[in-house]
DNA sequence: GTTAAATCCTTAACGATGTTAAGGGTTACT
DNA sequence: AGTAACCCTTAACATCGTTAAGGATTTAAC
């Protein structure tokens, strides 16, 4: 019986939640498809060619496609969700940040991205901020989960005890503020903030603040449907 | 002549610069001592150990220690500027990011934070918010690093053509909205326009809003730092 | 000055890894 | 029947981190 492409990373992907990125050897990943190890090579150029393929596999899985926002909400709460979501995806598997930061990234993610822009573009961004703002709040996300996951894997987490004399603000902050949930949507938020005051400052009063970002001029952009045809329904300017 | 831990870790740091994190092997590291792999081992306990020091010694060297901000200056211009220092840190060695992210954080990092919470706490931070801001801006950083070195090793950064019609966003927001300073510094400053608009609706009235990039910040100007203005990466040969 | 301990490194080897070479079966089509 | 495409096997290579055991060499003690 052939060995589908998809039944290698279904596999894997369950062999990565149990041994870690580590762990994940292609002698073991073909043990557990009854299999010898160099079989692998027929479905994967190699090891690397198979890890891009976990990714792409487990983010598809994990269902991290954007949906358009519902024409009455907000721009913000729809990235933030976005974004949310892409932190539980990367949560959701062993060592997910660490696969997902290791691997060249696939063109298919391209088209995703613009229409995310899209919908940025109408919100008020333009394209620069918008494409901008997508890239540096992944790398956010990627980061945060990165450290979240490893702390995780080794007990190497913030120590239990701090001694209150020489660490008097840690210590005040207490745990709470370290908490995975809370720390992420403080820095997100953060982000977003700016983001909303940069993006009213540009779409009100375009002409009185000392803005030298470089304005684009506001040709044909982004008007016309696509070709392939996403009836992305992008309306509703906030 | 005894083979001291320091010389194995400026060796070790050179070495990561020409073959990579992939290529830094131990066998490898101690012929370039001169000296048999087995014998790292009375030095480290193993490469794990030995990749946590030279994360430290690669910090140390790169001089990310934090300078107390002048008094005159305002907060958020200081952590920008500490911002950037970590990041340039991260960029000096190949591989940096990578190899900061994969170790256990040692201890002694915790008396630096404490340090650089209490001027936040002075300019009006919560105790909560001013760990939570080095914590999140620092994912920030290394994610961002991440994906900058990941780009330059591989040639797997963004296609140099974007097919206008199918991305049409994309294609206008062109290749300068990519450029990472300019990049970086976008979303340091959007992260900083949030806790600035925080603390200042903390701290009651005094309702500004987000300030603009820290090169025409106004007030006294006097403060002429470094010469070029914007943080210049230093990338090495590929 | 001999002895004992600490220091620093070597040789040999183990188990495991990614990967390649060469080829054996099965299946499908002509 | 023959041939080509498909899918996998066995064997092996080079390299990896790591351990075991033990030589040298220096330092300290009696």
């Amino acid at each position: 019986m052939a060995l589908e492409r998809e039944t290698v990373l279904r596999t894997a992907l369950r062999l990565l939640d149990e041994v870690g990125l580590d762990g994940l050897s292609l002698r073991r990943l073909a043990k557990e498809l009854g299999v010898q190890a160099p079989a692998l090579y027929w479905h994967f150029a190699n090891k690397q060619d198979l890890l891009d393929h976990l990714t792409v596999f487990a983010r598809d899985e994990a269902g991290i496609a954007i949906r358009p926002p519902e024409p009455g909400r907000p721009w913000d709460e729809w990235l933030a969700e976005g974004m949310r979501v892409q932190r539980r995806g990367l949560l959701a598997h062993r060592d997910g940040a660490r696969l997902a930061a290791g691997n060249r990234p696939v063109p298919e993610s391209w088209p995703h991205i613009e229409r995310v822009l899209a919908f940025l573009v109408d919100a008020g961004f333009s394209p620069e901020d918008a494409l901008r703002a997508v890239i540096v709040l992944g790398h956010y996300v990627v980061g945060f989960v990165l450290d979240e996951q490893n702390d995780a894997e080794r007990q190497s987490g913030t120590p239990g005890e701090f001694d209150p004399e020489r660490f008097p603000i840690i210590t005040a902050a207490g745990p709470a503020a370290l908490d995975g949930d809370t720390l992420f949507e403080y820095g997100l938020q953060r982000m977003l903030d700016g983001m909303r005051a940069q993006v009213a400052a540009r779409n009100g009063s375009a002409a009185d603040g000392p803005r030298d970002e470089p304005r684009v001029a506001p040709g044909p952009q982004a008007q016309g449907d696509q070709p392939g045809g996403h009836p992305d329904a992008h309306r509703q300017p906030q």
